[in-house]
DNA sequence: CTTGAAATTTGGAACGATCTAAATTATTCG
DNA sequence: CGAATAATTTAGATCGTTCCAAATTTCAAG
């Protein structure tokens, strides 16, 4: 036999709804009906608070707070009827209520400078994975470069009240751009693009050593003629890989001519027009240390559309390790950045400051590593090797 | 010769701060130095708030909330007394305060199934510029095609309060899944994949007519053995593109054999894995339509590795457009479904439900065209034709 | 001057949660 | 059984904004 539960109410007010649920067989279903109506119009016509799930379940509103911090306080019993009464209402807690009480949110803010560009969209998934696991929620906002929109973004995130911000700055970044923001003590970790005395975190990765060890090995395999293509000259980033190309071939006593060095968009479309303009040159380069991957990308469009084969006619190494480096044809041998791994630390060390309070700026310069695969000719050379053997 | 400006204050309690702004020159500049620091001191300890504002500014909290959404009703004078204030203490606008007040926010959700596919992130970049010019701001969350994720994240941003959400909605979802969402009267539009019965608007693309029109030209071109390679068999959109696929076969009297279907990840290593299994037939395709762009050239990469061009030895067509599609070479022929655009359309149908209240659930269902680029072999036709002419 | 209308400004009550300090109830133990 | 203690529960203030209704000031016309 199953129980009915017959509702009554007393509407006080458009919104003060006491409610009484009674184990009353003797009402009739019309009546159970009728109330029912009435309990669910009050339910579309305002939003559930804690004071009407206290009323529900005969508690005060301190109470359902507890319960809803998970508190150890209270009792089992009571723990289980708020909640029972919580699920049956449809209660939505609102955050916005919870901020403004206890100044702090559960929100951090992500802001990146091209989210088209796959290394960016891997840092935010990596990004998300460990700030949503530690129970925050992510704004994401792409600036496309643009630095009057980056001001926009994370004015906007701070009216938000985000506990923490994780940049990729737009390019042309200054510190003093950064500096109302950083005043204000919010935590700051800044990816990819380091910004001096800007006297926040940042979580950079090992680009000069990664150019280095990529143009070593290709000196190792007997290039002469290297080219360092795509990027725009004015960042820090293609500044570090650049340095580092530049230090390769003149610790092997190579000259590093000028010519050889083509900036372009640091995009696959950018990586055709650099392959092309390399290949112009009188003393053509026979294989190229690429700003990044989608350029490494593009340089190959742009050697098959002279009908070369990036690998065996013309070797190629990219930059950062994107997903798609390994499945690519013939798969590119880059230095590995590991864009969702890096996100991920970023998020630990915003994470680690905000429950900190107040920690010192510290610099993390991520190490990198060479993944050799056919792009620089490797395979091709291996399989020569044991077909003589 | 300048003025200075000498401050005092009169500290009621720690936060209760007024301020006399008086162009004192008798005032010692020792004197001013102190007050200064208190003033710092302040201004550190306690976040501006309104009512500094306006005891700052010498009027009301009212008078400055007005100067805060830009109404008519206050004086010029006023409004430019009270923004000079509100810059100089360095204010930042509450809006959890203000969303508690009005239980409305200028926040929207997206949430997608795979950020790391281009498509969505594209697509993710679409909505921020629309919903940004509206002055909102947007959560984005990647469910990983997780059902239980998708769950979570959606009831964080109901928590959060957005005012509408934006869906592509994760592999296997259920009208049921969103009913409560639905129920809460949230505004949501599905984009990409359609949930029938959900009640809610979507934004889908035409996948049948699209499939359609690809198989016809490679027909057109000669073709007789025709795959369909990759995509989950289990979504709408598989399903809509298969049967479009399908349609075009049978319309020229073509079977359509099981064996060339072949399902896999919608990935770029899903498409090396289809174009190979497709290719231990014994009577092999001599083109395919691909599941999307990615496993296109995930199968343009495959081809490579079995030494054939595509393009030239066998016909590839995408699906999508996303912007490698136009720098790739082969340039990749592509049913262009356009991201960006469809983010952006999807933002407007969001503002617009969000702005009307209560409208009616409209499923809009996006043309496409197919866009001939060269790896269907089009190119090497027209330059063939040329050469003969 | 008045006077009435128009233009500005303002006090104070919301919004929905949390938090403190105090009140209430339950339990233990001599 | 009563006091002491532990375990729960609660009233009421508070966070920073908006909004209503009412107060105040300004201004033009009589």
């Amino acid at each position: 036999m199953r129980t009915l539960l017959h509702l009554r109410f007393r509407v006080a007010e458009i919104k003060n709804v006491t409610v009484f649920l009674l184990t009353d067989l003797e009402r009739s279903n019309y009546e159970c009906e009728k109330y029912r109506m009435f309990w669910e119009d009050a339910l579309v016509k305002e939003r559930v608070t804690v004071v009407d799930i206290a009323h529900a379940a005969g508690v005060s509103k301190s109470t359902v707070s507890l319960v809803l911090q998970g508190s150890p306080l209270v009792n089992e019993v009571t723990r289980a009827k708020v909640n029972a009464t919580i699920r049956e209402l449809g209660y939505v807690y609102n955050r916005s209520a919870a901020n403004l009480r206890q100044s702090k949110s559960k929100i951090i803010g992500i802001v990146v400078n091209d989210l088209t560009n796959s290394f960016f969209a891997e840092l935010a998934v990596g990004v998300d994975a460990v700030v949503q696991s530690a129970g925050f929620v992510q704004f994401l906002a792409n600036t496309s470069e643009k630095i009057e929109r980056q001001r926009e973004v994370v004015a906007s995130m701070r009216e938000h009240g985000v506990s923490g911000l994780i940049i990729s700055p737009a390019r042309g970044t200054e510190a003093a751009d950064l500096a109302p923001l950083v005043d204000s003590g919010i935590p700051v970790v800044l990816v990819v693009r380091d910004i001096a005395d800007a006297g926040v975190s940042s979580l950079t990765s090992d680009n000069h050593a990664g150019a280095v060890a990529a143009v070593r090995h290709l000196i190792e395999r007997g290039h002469r003629r290297i080219a360092f293509l795509g990027g725009f000259p004015d960042t820090a980033v293609f500044e570090a890989r650049m340095r580092g190309y530049r230090d390769a071939l003149l610790e092997a006593g190579l000259d590093a001519a000028d010519a050889l060095v083509v900036g372009s968009a640091p995009s696959r479309a950018g990586g055709v027009t650099a392959i092309e303009q390399a290949m112009m040159l009188a003393d053509r380069p026979t294989a190229a240390l690429c700003f990044n991957d989608a350029v490494a990308f593009g340089v190959c469009d742009g050697l098959r559309a002279r009908r070369l084969e990036p690998g065996a006619d013309f070797a190629v190494i990219g930059f950062d390790d994107v997903i798609e480096a390994k499945t690519a044809v013939p798969a590119l041998t880059t230095v590995s950045v590991d864009p969702q791994g890096m996100g991920q630390r970023a998020a630990e060390l915003l994470l680690k400051q905000i429950n900190a309070g107040r920690a010192e700026a510290e610099s993390i310069i991520g190490s990198v590593r060479l993944v050799v695969r056919q792009s620089c000719g490797a395979a091709i050379e291996r399989r020569t090797r044991e077909a003589l053997s």
